[in-house]
Formats: structure tokens, C-alpha cells, sequence
DNA sequence: CTCCCTGCAAACTGTTTGCAAGTAC
DNA sequence: GTACTTGCAAACAGTTTGCAGGGAG
């Protein structure tokens, strides 16, 4: 991990080490995770998992597949799938719903975390602090529920998609 | 329809006459609503916008294929799709994401309104007011996002269905 | 050296499409 | 009578399973 060694006083790009020193670690992490579930360490099954791990976009396992063949020409689909099942199984993964499908996975966040998921590219941002428990237990004592759960997701466009869109339509008059 | 012409003065049987020109009138405003679109009237397709329109719980279409076959025996499962398909393109019903799946309908309430869900047996109760204007604009303002829409869904179980699993668990002692 | 993991092919599930016959208008 | 709708069968897409060979431990 060459990475590592990079020393930069330029501010833009001692973030960006960080970035990517943050990311290999959470590889690493999730690499560790499985090997202490016992699951075997193979090229295959690293690729993926780096892929997924460093991944700030909802990922679907075709989209998984396709970024890991462009690392490794020698992955089937089936491996991705079996994978994904794996992190899904260890809690380093959730599965994303949306409007456009359900087949899209994230990094999972630690504690109780909604997502907000930019429409266009699938960049998610997590956030806490959903200040819902009034609301619960009002509409539990209204309807006799015993509520257990709940879904907050917000949906939008992220700055760069805004920009682009905004971009585009100035350039096509639609 | 020979429940329009029930009178009763006992409250609880009033009541329940009520439900039902309720429920029926929806399927007939459905109805009218399929046909003021163009599409025409048939067996199939009143019995499929019967069962789902009457429907408190969660419907997935082979769901309602075997509701629908309850009714009119000779009712194709590619039906039921194809009149999901119109009632959802008129915003009649709406698809239901739940953890255990995404294949679910229910109908459509008017306004802006969250769901609540009962995980054991589907059913729907629909509420408003989620308070969430604040947290939306907080969370634009971290990210930079252009929010434009959310999903609040709440998870738990019925009044009937906590009874019966107690009822279940005293009786197994599981 | 053992047994897990991979990749291929095939099976499977849920959904959509093509088409001939039936039916609403 | 015209043209939309239906139900069947087949196609399709996404996911899972069976299995033989290769590789991790």
C-alpha cells in the first residue's frame, strides 16, 4: 500500500490521502471480519469486497460485477453475488431500497443511520437525529401498534448532479 | 348491492355497514376512474380492482391472483399484473417496500402520508405529520443536496397479531 | 492434503411480451 | 364490426443451486 508513504503539506492533497488511507482500512477491516468467520481469503473474493467496501455510491451486483471485472477480467457474477451475501450476513453491508429498484447495497454506517441518496449517480451521505420518537409513539397509542421499526430515506440530487443537470438543460433548451 | 339497503340502530352492526359501502365504493370509483381513461370493463378486471381495493393488508400480485381466483376462477395471473400496472399509473395504488420484499400494493390514501406496517400479517394504517421540515433542511444544508422527497415507513405489529403471537408463544413455550 | 471457493451452466422465480381468441363498446 | 382485453405460452431478467476443478489453509 504505497499509498501510505505519500507526505504532502498541500492541504487538497494530504485530504485526499486520508481519504484513500480510510478507505483501504475499511477493505481491510471487512478482509479481517470474514477471515474471522472462517471464510478463506481468494483473489476473487478481495476484489469485491474492495470494490463494495470503497464504494460511496449504491452499488447493484451487477454494478458491483462490472467495476470488479475491470480489476480482475476473471470474476463471475455468481461470486459478487455470493459475496454481497456474506457482507450482508456479517452487517458490513445493507441492502438499499429506492424508487428506481431494491437490488442496490451500501456500506453500512455503525448505530442507527438513515440514508439520503442523490436520484441521479446513487451518492449516499448517512444522517442520525430523525427526532421521531414523538411521532411514533403517538401514531402507536392511536393505532394499538407495537411499533419495532421504522424507515427514514431522503431523496435528492447531490451538489455535482444539481451542476450537471443544470448544465445540461442550459445546453439542450429542454 | 343489497348491503346499501341494510338498516340497523345496533352501533357495532351500523358500523360495519358503514366499512362496507365504504370499501364498495371505492372499487366503483376505480372503476369509473379506469374508464374515464378509456379502458374497458370486464369480469377480470372489476374482480382484480375489487380485491385490491378492498384490501386492508399489503398485496403482492399472486396475492391478489389467488384472492381474484377466489372470486372468478378463470382469472390469469398476467391480468393481475396488467391491472396493477393501470391502477398505479392512475395513482390509485401504491407500491409498499417492505424488508422482506418489494412486490407489495396497497392503495393509495390521499395527501402526503406515511404507513405503518404490521411485519406479520401486512396490514396498513396510514398517518401524516411527520415533522420532518426541519431535519430535511438541516440535512440539505450539511450536504449540499437538493432534497426533493423522503420515505417515513413504520414497522411493527398489529393489535391482532400481538395477541396471537403471545397467544402462540404462552401455548409453545418457545 | 483436505475442504472451501470459484466459475460455468442450468435451474428457478418473478415479470413482461407475442399472439390468437373472446368481448366491450 | 373494430379494436381493446384476456389467458396461454414463451421469453426475459435477476438470483440461486449443482458440480467439477483449482487454490487456501
Amino acid at each position: 500500500m504505497k499509498t501510505s508513504f505519500i507526505i504532502s503539506k498541500d492541504e487538497s492533497l494530504s485530504r485526499f490521502v486520508i481519504i484513500i488511507l480510510m478507505l483501504e482500512n475499511q477493505s481491510s477491516e471487512w478482509i479481517a471480519a470474514l477471515q474471522k468467520h472462517g471464510y478463506r481469503m481468494s483473489a476473487a473474493l478481495q476484489v469485491v469486497v474492495e470494490v463494495v467496501a470503497t464504494s460511496p455510491r449504491v452499488l447493484s451486483p451487477i454494478q458491483a460485477f462490472d467495476l470488479a471485472r475491470k480489476k480482475n477480467a476473471k470474476i463471475g457474477l455468481v461470486t459478487v453475488y455470493r459475496t454481497l451475501e456474506k457482507l450482508e450476513e456479517l452487517g458490513l453491508i445493507q441492502r438499499v431500497h429506492q424508487p428506481s429498484g431494491c437490488q442496490g447495497f451500501i456500506a453500512a454506517n455503525d448505530g442507527h443511520q438513515h440514508l439520503l441518496i442523490c436520484e441521479n449517480c446513487g451518492l449516499v451521505e448517512f444522517f442520525s437525529g430523525d427526532r421521531l420518537d414523538g411521532l411514533m409513539s403517538d401514531v402507536a397509542g392511536e393505532t394499538g401498534y407495537n411499533i419495532t421499526g421504522h424507515w427514514l430515506q431522503l431523496f435528492g440530487l447531490c451538489r455535482q448532479c444539481q451542476v450537471e443537470i443544470q448544465y445540461s438543460n442550459e445546453n439542450q433548451g429542454d
